[in-house]
DNA sequence: TGACTTATTGTAAAAATTACTATATTTAGT
DNA sequence: ACTAAATATAGTAATTTTTACAATAAGTCA
């Protein structure tokens, strides 16, 4: 705290950025969808992508917007994160920034790098370099914030295809929670889940193909509003 | 987003604030301190403590900052809640803040109205007024968040003195949830929770006095480290 | 067809939760 | 000192949930 009065415009002189965690998941593991700055500060460095959000923007516009840039996904639901403001996290000046997470379903779509990034690409979380800014924090504390999130709200089906197996779904769990489960007893616990069995199956699989299921929301959205239910893995 | 190039210094236009939402409990409810703004905008309305941050100050100082001038309290934990960044949220220029929450023993003190402040007092959270700026929604939102902690964090014993009874701890709980348990049950379930019973008693209580414990945090966090145990209700 | 792999269902034991009863301890009043 | 009232505390049995494990069904591949 300074000493000496400060005026009121002398605090508008701080910028605040959105960095925006993309989550995606394959071959059985969590990813996330790092770039490498084109420009200084930390050029070079692997990064989450992030911006600067503009004057008139709101918040979870600006990360949206940042998903788009990169994935051209629209419309995917954005979740705020922390918000990280230690005067020192950006060389250039005092830039505090909101850690915004998206899930994405990483088949649906193909990466293009963008402005201000010179190249992206899927990092598995057990691989991640050493980061720009404090983004090494920003991504392991927004993971915690993920597999707390897991166990309240339905949002594991925003990392799996819309026509999933049960298989794939405990495998998902399995691996954020480093665990591994019955399978029989998974079941059972899910079926309160609101899955919808699906007349369809797998294919070009070599053994007995499973079930497809798919999450279905008009029935869990109901249910939280008839019954007071509550997602609970 | 605009159609023409905004330089970089465009962006450091901005302030950020912080709110702090202090939580107390006392009379088997949770409560709120609110204050009366001294100075426009909003001048004379209710509103959540809170003021911009220092030019170099971090986030968490500037919440404390803001109890100890109200309360003058320190060392109290903040949490941080959610950041509010709507462009509009602010009469005087685009100003986003971040929430903060800190959980008090309400007896432990007295209130001084602060410079910003004609007044300050506890609000009980079923008789909340219209507030200043978006303020509600940040106050609403901040206990749900609160709420949601103390299923999953030993946070209740930070609003309960430090030596409490069973039964307070059960109304704490009965209040945030909004039911009514069974004490015996109560009992059964606390009892993994490291408390430590107290060669103390209740006194001036026209009946059987209670034993008074108090929450072992040491044991706690050994518990935490060593078993992998996690808090839960 | 049969061997193999995985999906799916079933079942019984164990553990946790719930509802309820019984007992003990203290204060206040006669 | 005794009784009544209020609350603390302990106990118990029924119910539900979780867990561990076995059994069966349904496909693929040679």
């Amino acid at each position: 705290m300074s000493l000496y009065k400060i005026e009121f415009n002398d605090f508008f002189t701080s910028a605040f950025s959105v960095d925006c965690v993309i989550f995606g998941y394959s071959e059985g593991e969590i990813k996330a969808l790092l770039i490498q700055r084109g420009m200084e500060p930390f050029k070079h460095f692997w990064a989450i992508p992030g911006d600067l959000v503009y004057p008139n923007e709101d918040l979870p516009d600006a990360a949206s917007r940042i998903l788009h840039e990169l994935t051209g996904l629209s419309n995917v639901e954005m979740h705020q994160s922390h918000t990280f403001g230690n005067p020192g996290r950006h060389p250039q000046g005092r830039v505090i920034t909101i850690a915004y997470f998206a899930l994405i379903r990483i088949t649906d779509f193909e990466i293009k790098a963008s402005s201000w990034a010179e190249k992206a690409q899927w990092v598995s979380l057990n691989e991640i370099p050493a980061l720009a800014f404090d983004h090494s924090t920003i991504l392991s504390s927004t993971y915690d914030l993920l597999k707390q999130k897991l166990t309240h709200e339905p949002i594991c089906f925003e990392l799996l295809p819309v026509r999933f197996t049960l298989n794939e779904l405990q495998q998902l769990y399995e691996y954020a929670f480093n665990t591994i489960m019955d399978k029989a007893n998974f079941r059972k616990k899910i079926k309160p889940l609101h899955l919808a069995p699906l007349n369809e199956r797998q294919i070009n699989v070599k053994h007995r193909p499973a079930k497809l299921f798919k999450f279905d929301q008009p029935a869990y959205l109901t249910a939280v509003q008839e019954d007071n239910y509550q997602f609970k893995m």
